[in-house]
DNA sequence: AAGTCGGGGTT
DNA sequence: AACCCAGACTT
């Protein structure tokens, strides 16, 4: 757009007066900025801030890194959520060990094929990182753009994204696109907020076409809520005579990859959870019956799950399932890498 | 274009 | 409850 304001310098003084201090501010190094891109990939500066610091002391550098095993690096993430993450920064870890010598890329087009870096990732490390006229598009940067020039319709719609990415490129200055990149997610996350944006205090006002036409709490346009379905389970909380638990690690891939869980089963269609419970108990080489231990409920972006916790009592013949597995104390539970609805179950032992 | 993938904070 | 968050990836 030819007629894009020049929004840089207002950004830069406003930035200059309250920007966030924050952690991976005090740094270039590109593993810390990629890092600290990748764990902010749809989660809060606050729930990042303690992973962060606590994943550099375990893996302090992308060699260390590299070496660790995969489990190892699920578990520094356990509970920060979308753990593909964690996979994909590992395995980038180990393509820039192979194929880059250690050194973490510098264009766009290298960056890009790294498992967990896509296009606005890499402008953010390109411009953090290596001080380049790196152009990027998160959450922030989208809901400032819509509300400065007033775009209607769904924002994340793919006509809606390409237009984004078109002022995004325009209004990112060939100089300090770091400083530009920070300040304009600052401005997002503080200021133009998804409700009751401070418009007085906002360095843009001037130029924002929402706050013009007094529209700012209208834009962005809400998204078509779409219904989520409710998944029923049950868990179970099998002591053996030690009164030590049973746990099992959930596959490497999918879903809360790598994370330990207690055994579950669906409810079957038509039957009680106790029922499915006992059937439970019986698959994994237990006997007698179970008694209810309490109810969990944890919600997720595109389902709900419901999920009973019974007790139950180990057999004499032990457990009979696949995989990787363990029996842990209750103060060993605590430390484990959990599934975090099995974490809500632990008040229940 | 739509679905998958977490957990927590805010409203 | 619904929405959002320094999105990427698969189908």
């Amino acid at each position: 757009m030819s007629d894009s304001p020049q929004i840089a310098p207002l950004l830069f003084a406003w930035y200059g007066r309250v920007g966030r201090d924050l952690p991976w501010r005090h740094t270039r190094a590109p593993y810390r900025i990629w890092l600290s891109e990748i764990m902010l990939q749809q989660t809060t500066v606050t729930a990042v801030i303690p992973y962060y610091q606590c994943f550099l002391a375990r893996f302090p550098d992308i060699g260390v890194l590299a070496a660790a095993a995969a489990e190892e690096v699920v578990e520094a993430w356990a509970g920060l959520g979308y753990y593909s993450r964690a996979r994909n920064l590992h395995a980038a870890a180990r393509q820039v060990m192979e194929l880059h010598n250690g050194c973490f890329p510098e264009t766009l087009e290298e960056l890009i094929t790294l498992p967990g870096i896509g296009r606005s990732t890499a402008g953010a490390i390109l411009a953090i990182a290596h001080q380049e006229r790196g152009v990027i598009l998160d959450g922030n940067v989208r809901r400032v753009l819509v509300r400065l020039f007033a775009l209607e319709g769904d924002p994340r719609s793919s006509a809606a994204e390409k237009q984004l990415w078109l002022w995004a490129e325009s209004l990112t200055p060939a100089e300090r696109a770091d400083d530009y990149a920070q300040a304009i997610m600052d401005l997002g996350a503080t200021c133009c907020t998804p409700t009751k944006p401070n418009c007085p205090e906002c360095p843009l006002a001037v130029h924002c076409q929402a706050f013009t036409q007094g529209r700012q709490d209208e834009l962005p346009q809400a998204r078509a809520a779409k219904a989520v379905p409710t998944v029923q389970q049950v868990g179970l909380l099998l002591a053996d005579k030690r009164g030590r638990l049973l746990v099992r690690r959930r596959p490497m891939n999918g879903l809360l990859g790598g994370l330990w869980e207690f055994p579950t089963r669906e409810v079957l269609p038509g039957a009680t959870p106790e029922a499915s419970a006992r059937l439970l108990l019986q698959e994994l080489g237990g006997s007698g019956s179970v008694e209810e231990a309490g109810k969990v409920a944890h919600a997720y972006s595109h389902f709900k799950l419901d999920l009973r916790f019974y007790r139950g009592k180990a057999g004499t013949a032990g457990y009979v399932g696949e995989g990787e597995h363990d029996w842990l104390t209750a103060a060993a539970l605590r430390e484990l890498a959990l599934h975090g609805a099995h974490k809500k179950a632990l008040k229940f032992i």
